[in-house]
DNA sequence: TAGTGGTCTAGACCACATA
DNA sequence: ATGTGGTCTAGACCACTAG
């Protein structure tokens, strides 16, 4: 076999139990089999099978319980809970925000957001504008755009009526789970919209965060762009 | 053993490796013993060793290069460039600035300093100031805390001689290696001497980075304020 | 060719959760 | 008591690097 194509067998394991993981044979908060059943149904050794889950427990698409099983990680747990929003009040923990959605509408995906999304310009996306408050106090002002075909029953009604994070409605409701993002920030003034919608004045500092979500096999599925006032909270990030 | 005292070998072994690495017998770039020769310094299997190397190498404390050995990491090396600079050119490939030092002076630590370096009030400490330009263009504006016990050669001099990159300077210069850092970022207005510095209006959004550096043992030995002006560059983040 | 890390196996035993 | 993941071992063989 030459070298380039040379993949270790947990590898090739891994991969099958990503595949099985994207066609919904577990979902989200279930247990998989055990290592040993695993290892019998790919007809490799426990060991093989326990890297390749580490691996993916690594990737933080698997949970690993001692004394219980292995879980697929989901975005209803606490834990998932602020791995998407790095947002954190400058004294005090963290606490989940409320969110009042302003709109949702669905319209043909301008130039921009086709490319971010891999999708021919003019297919369908849905639009959705909301504004995150940390007791009660306006904070994030965030403009979501998500393809159209796979969330075709999302609604400004279905939004709303829903409480919990929107990772978490996205993924029980349509079946998408958001795996890993990457985000831009910069520091920009307040335009007349932003401010209205923060209570602040136009021109005030804020930090913009864009970024681009991806789901199994690094499939981008959504394209966000958040404006965060940082008067009283934080973008925190770890550097190793 | 009482569960809350329980660590497995591995972990044990990760530590007097660790240990080892803070003592500097095995200095950055160096490479370490072989797994094999390790395993009998400890009195453990290849494979214990292996699973304690895998997690400092996880950690980025060393290097794993198949053939030829495992090697301290060092600040020195091409691919820790950018691990602790997450500004990048919104368009092109990412570059090496130039930093230019606007001042080094040592003083006693004011009182916020001494907290975060955990230094009594009045320790001396040195403050560096700097700018960092990308092609030329002005970009960062940089105020470093350092606690001075440990860096007591440090002056304007030694820093102007050298080129590369500050914590390369450190760690080979002092001894002192940073594996790990945690970040704070805000959006703020340019005051009247990040404006002139970087070239900008008064007022001007710029991304304030706040940051402690730890050594091993997570000891704190930097508190580092950055200015970023990010009209042409953006901060880069992944989260998984 | 020798030495290093990388993979894979088989088996024993430990820690933990649940019934 | 049972079943799960977690640890540890010993040994065989593979992939890669360097002399």
């Amino acid at each position: 076999m030459s070298s380039v194509t040379f993949s270790p067998l947990y590898r090739q394991i891994r991969d099958r139990l990503v595949h099985s993981l994207q066609s919904g044979e577990w979902r989200p908060g279930e247990a998989i089999p055990s290592e040993l059943e695993l290892a019998a149904r790919y007809g490799v050794s426990q060991g093989t099978v326990r890297k390749a889950i580490d691996a993916l427990a690594a990737e933080n698409l698997l949970v690993r319980r001692q004394g219980r099983g292995t879980f697929v990680a989901s975005h209803h747990e606490a834990r998932a809970q602020f791995r998407f929003l790095r947002l954190r009040p400058d004294e005090g923990e963290a606490r989940q925000p409320t969110s009042r959605f302003l709109d949702c509408r669905r319209l043909r995906a301008p130039v921009e957001i086709a490319r971010a999304l891999e999708l021919k310009a003019g297919d369908s996306v849905v639009t959705i504008r909301r504004l995150l408050e940390f007791d009660g106090v306006p904070t994030v002002l965030e403009e979501i755009w998500l393809p159209g075909a796979p969330f075709r029953g999302l609604s400004a009604e279905r939004l709303t009526a829903y409480s919990g994070p929107l990772y978490a409605l996205l993924e029980t409701e349509f079946g998408t789970r958001m795996i890993r993002a990457s985000e831009r920030l910069r520091a920009v003034a307040a335009g007349e919209g932003e401010a209205v919608a923060l209570g602040v004045q136009t021109g005030t500092p804020l930090l913009l965060v864009d970024r681009v979500s991806q789901t199994y096999g690094d499939k981008p599925v959504e394209v966000r762009r958040g404006w965060y006032l940082t008067r009283d909270h934080h973008y925190f990030n770890e550097l190793s």
